[in-house]
DNA sequence: CGATATTTGTCCGTATGTATA
DNA sequence: GTATACATACGGACAAATATC
C-alpha cells in the first residue's frame, strides 16, 4: 500500500525547515487538480472513493474531504452522495451583447443546444417587475423557468417574465422550438434588442445550483437585463444564472 | 446557559416527522444570516468566537465551523486565524461599459476611491498580450498591478498591459493621480473605448483574494477587457478582478 | 519587548444518517 | 435488501496568527 504523501511528508521530517508547508489538505488538492490536468481523471470520471484516497494519501478521510470541497468549490470536481465525485467539464463561451442570441452563441462555439420550459405561470408584476417592464404593479405577466442547455450540459437557469396578454401562448411556443427568439418572432417580434445587463458573482441557492447541477459552493454569475423590441418597449425582464466556470459571457461593446 | 437550538431540536425530538430537517449546521447559519440581517451583528463587528457560538447554540465548534464557513462563502462574514469572523459589508455597483470609469462610477454612488499601483515593471509580451494589443511578439510592454478601492475597501485588483515606449512614465502618473483616465490624458490620449470584456465567476487565487481582503471562496468576477485609442489603436490590455459580491457590474448596451 | 491568553486553522478518530448503485 | 459512498456531527489535540497585558 503506498503511501502517496510519502513525498509530502519526508521533507518536512527530515528537515524543520520545509520549504513546502502548505496545509496536507491543499497539497493533496494540488496533486488531485494536476492530475485532472494531466487526463488521469478524465471529465464525466469518477474520482476514487474517499475512503480509498485517504487510504492512498495516508491521511484521515476528512483531510481528503476538505482537498475534495476545495476542488469543488473551484469548479474542478463535483460530489454526489451515495454515487461518488466526478470530474466536472470545461467552459463554454456565450456572447452577452444587445442582440446576443443563446443558440446562435452556442452555435458559434460549434454546440449545440436549446432552451427547455421548466414551469410556466401568470403572475401580477411587483415592483420591480412592473419598473423593468414600464407595466402598472399588479399587471397580468407570463413567468417562464426556463433552462438552458449546451455541450451537454446545464449552462444557465433563468426566470423570465414577459407582458400579459401580448405574449400568450408564448410558453407553449418556447417549448416546442427551444428558442425565445423563435417565439418571439411568432407572436410578431421580428427582432429585439438588450437594453442593459446587471452582473454579479454570487454561490447560488440549493436550487439553482441543482438546475445546474453543479455544488452551491461554486460560484454563478448572476445576470439581469431587459429586452427591447423596436419601438423600445420592454418585453421581457429576465434573471439568469450562468455556470460561472463552465461559461464565460463577452461583453462586445461595439456592436452595431 | 440558554441554548438556542431548542427551538430547532424539540420539533425534531417531540415529533419524529420534523418539518425542518435541515442540518444543524445549514439551520444556524440561516439564523447568524438573519441576526446579521436584522442588524444583530453590523458590518465590521465581530462575531462570538467560534466556541461561545458552540455552547450558545448546544453544538461541537466544527459544527459551528460549518455554518460560518458557508457564511464566508456567501460573503457575510469574513474569518481571520487570531483575530475573529466579522460581519462583512455590502455592494457596490459599477459601471462596465464602452467608456465608464472606474472614479466616475464611484462618483455616482456617492462613494469616493481610487487606484494604487502595487507594482510596476517592464515586461515582453507574450502571445495573449501580443495579438490583443496588435504588437509583436517580445515587444516591450509596461505592466502595472493596480488596486482599486471605493467605499474604504478593496473593489478590484488588475493586471494591466500598455505599449511601450508610447506610455513611458504611465505607472508614476497613475501613482500620483489615482486615476488611469488621468494618465492617459497627461500622455496625449484624450479619450478611449473598451472593445470588449470577458466575463467569468471564478473562485480567487490565494494571492487575490489577499489582495481584495476576502476569504478565497468567496467568488470574484474576472473580466478581461482591451481599451482603444480614438483612432482605434489598442492602448491597454487589462485582467481585473472583482470582489464577486461586494460588486455589481451594470453592462449598459445602448451606451452612445 | 516578551509572555500569555484568545481565536481560528488543521488533523485525527469515531459514529450515524442518507442517497445511490 | 445489501453494500457502497457521501453527509453530518461529535470529541479531542495541537498549530498558527493575533490580541492583550
Amino acid at each position: 500500500m503506498t503511501n502517496l504523501l510519502s513525498s509530502l511528508t519526508a521533507p518536512a521530517e527530515d528537515a524543520e525547515q520545509a520549504s513546502e508547508r502548505a496545509s496536507f489538505w491543499s497539497r493533496i488538492a494540488q496533486q488531485l487538480a494536476d492530475a485532472i490536468g494531466q487526463g488521469v481523471y478524465r471529465p464525466g470520471e469518477r474520482l476514487p472513493s474517499e475512503h480509498a484516497l485517504a487510504e492512498q494519501f495516508g491521511v484521515n478521510r476528512h483531510t481528503i474531504r476538505r482537498s475534495l470541497a476545495h476542488l469543488d468549490q473551484r469548479g474542478l470536481v463535483h460530489a454526489t452522495q451515495g454515487r461518488g465525485t466526478f470530474v466536472e467539464a470545461f467552459a463554454v463561451d456565450l456572447a452577452l451583447g444587445k442582440r446576443s442570441r443563446h443558440r446562435q452563441s452556442l452555435a458559434q462555439a460549434g454546440l449545440r443546444g436549446g432552451l427547455q420550459v421548466m414551469h410556466a405561470q401568470e403572475v401580477a408584476a411587483n415592483a420591480d417587475q412592473a419598473l423593468a417592464l414600464q407595466v402598472t404593479p399588479d399587471s397580468p405577466l407570463l413567468f417562464l423557468q426556463v433552462l438552458g442547455e449546451g455541450a451537454g450540459q446545464p449552462l444557465h437557469v433563468s426566470e423570465r417574465y414577459f407582458p400579459l396578454p401580448r405574449f400568450t401562448g408564448l410558453a407553449e411556443i418556447v417549448q416546442a422550438s427551444g428558442s425565445i427568439t423563435a417565439a418571439f418572432a411568432q407572436l410578431g417580434v421580428a427582432d429585439y434588442q438588450r437594453q442593459e445587463s446587471r452582473i454579479s458573482a454570487r454561490l447560488p441557492s440549493k436550487e439553482v445550483a441543482r438546475w445546474l447541477s453543479q455544488s452551491s459552493t461554486r460560484p454563478v454569475i448572476l445576470v439581469s437585463s431587459v429586452n427591447l423590441d423596436p419601438q423600445g418597449v420592454p418585453i421581457e425582464f429576465s434573471m439568469a444564472w450562468f455556470a460561472g466556470d463552465r461559461v464565460t459571457l463577452t461583453v462586445k461593446h461595439d456592436e452595431p
